[in-house]
DNA sequence: GATGAATGAGGTTTCATTCAT
DNA sequence: CATGAATGAAACCTCATTCAT
């Protein structure tokens, strides 16, 4: 398809994409009270009306780029759980690759990631979705006797949760560390504490 | 007391406290934007401008209570720090200790606690204080022999924050859970890991 | 008739008159400003441009419907008063008859009896014609002697034009009465008065 | 009290004052649409926010005004039913007496009268509350053997509305007639009709 | 004949803040 | 110490209308 071979509203499609690109930006770095729409067309090259030709609100477009968020991370944990982990594979290999899948998303989804851990009014009831899931496979794993029994499993996946997103912000976003390393960096502090024995 | 029976200036400062402390339940509770001086002010009984008798402006109070967050969080940590610990106590009880006198904190000071960590401007500046305080505690205990040496006591002093961030949002500040059994669940997950030997 | 079979222009005309029966029931239910062209476009299947294809502007197709009121309005009554009653007709059937055509044309376009009488800003204008040219045809009967020398024609036929708009209104539009027994009412009103003698 | 004698509140009340009344000629003479906020308070010597200070919204203000219309008008016409004619009058003294009252009080009220007859949403909500009042007591009327048996007041009453209306606007408003002739022509009219016997 | 895309202009409303008393 | 009254500034949003295809 030639350059003159633009579907029909490809051109509309492509101001609304841009639109939410450039939202996602200013959402992300300045919040949502301090995110203009004002600003949000002028760096698109528009004027105001033609936001509210894509979008009914300013409420409304943080909510898309919020479900976009939801959506990608709980598919995607949602896929790295049924994906079966080689038979070989040691627990610690199995769980860093899931955190790693996730520090993946976040990575490559910056701004997604600000709005749907810090900018969303749903932030909290985010996290809370991702600790259930965890908390889920954790207990599974208890069950099979990998972990203490004392554990308390709930306990344990809200502050993996808080590890992810802290170390999120400070080393990840940022480009300190790589999901790799921080991902084993989780594992192994989790799974085999700091004492020496 | 008749009706001048007042000492002078005490009222003054009497209002100014109840600003402040209404105005720490709406920023903790609202957030700074959706925070109005009309609502502040009316729920103290007074008019907008003698609002500004006392403060500045919207953002200077708010300014006022990260401060007082800020302050005793850190006079806090600083003189838990001094107090010299039973030369008989395990690392466990040491660390456990320190957890529990910030949760106790931050349990005391619910709206500071919100405030500090998630309303303030400077909530990550903020963190990255007591991420560095704690840091060095971790690494004079690594010398000293209690932890594993290739640990990097910079993710490890992030995630404790983290988890401690985490915990005190969705089971302290919410009365799910009390002061000492969090930090020791804290303690226990980190110093002995989750799995079975 | 194949799919190009269609004269040309014949559904450009369709279009346009499609737009304005719809802008019609726009105007004579919502009001002028309540009226969106986008509302009356997409009820018609169109896009906004279209719309300018055949109006020059909103104002513009109001008045292409007010002026279509007016014209039938008053073709119609002139064309009434031409119509030479039977010899025999008592007065009370020439002006009952008189008033039942203006209602079956008002019956017959509620909607443009709506824009014209209520919505139009030239409302009060059409109505005065309306009284003018009843107050001729009362002049000239009261000059036959059939009417009383001490009525002001004027009060006469404004007090019609104001009675016949809010029977229109409250009785004729809405179905509760007929053209013909309305006519009938009025004329016997007004003509008998109340009075038991 | 003096020039500075002003009571607590007073400037406020006046400002407040000031703009329903300007509100009123505006929203009379303009319409709902074309009354601007702006112009209202700029009329005022006002600033926007001032209006807000003192009504909630355009509407709000707009339904202020016609509930002062629509009470006063009730009222009045509530305490011309009670006071009791005298014996002596005739039928066509007391009815002239009550229109008379309510052509006074359109006369005095001429914008409240644009605004509760046409501007307002409810206007024809009004006029049907003032249908029945008459009504009623034409119905009073026709049981003591006043008025012909066959006529239906529902009819007559709606009648009555429609021509005080339009004479209000034609007549009365202008200062073309009086509240007293006005109301005179309309019960002769109405009680002897127009037919010489 | 019709549309996708966009805009100019303007309107209502909100809120932190101040002045004069 | 406090208030009544007011404002500057700006935000969001709507709508009739047009341009280029």
């Amino acid at each position: 398809m030639g350059q003159r071979g633009r579907k029909k509203g490809a051109i509309g499609e492509e101001s609304r994409t841009l639109l939410l690109k450039i939202a996602a930006d200013e959402f992300a770095h300045q919040g949502y009270y301090e995110t203009k729409v004002s600003t949000i067309v002028s760096r698109a090259g528009l004027t105001q009306p033609a936001f509210y030709l894509y979008f009914q609100s300013k409420e409304v477009i943080l909510q898309e780029l919020v479900e976009r968020f939801r959506t990608k991370l709980f598919d995607l944990t949602h896929k790295s759980r049924l994906a079966p982990g080689t038979e070989i594979e040691t627990i610690h290999q199995r769980i860093a690759v899931g955190i790693t899948t996730v520090f993946r998303f976040l990575q490559e989804e910056p701004n997604l990631t600000r709005i749907g851990f810090i900018v969303a009014p749903e932030a909290e009831e985010i996290k809370k979705q991702l600790v259930a899931l965890i908390k889920e496979n954790l207990i599974s794993e208890q069950k099979d006797g990998f972990f203490h029994d004392h554990l308390d499993m709930d306990i344990v996946a809200e502050s993996i949760v808080g590890v992810i997103e802290r170390l999120t912000f400070t080393k990840l976003l940022n480009g300190l560390k790589d999901p790799e390393s921080l991902a084993n960096d989780i594992v192994r502090l989790l799974l085999y504490g700091m004492l020496v024995d």
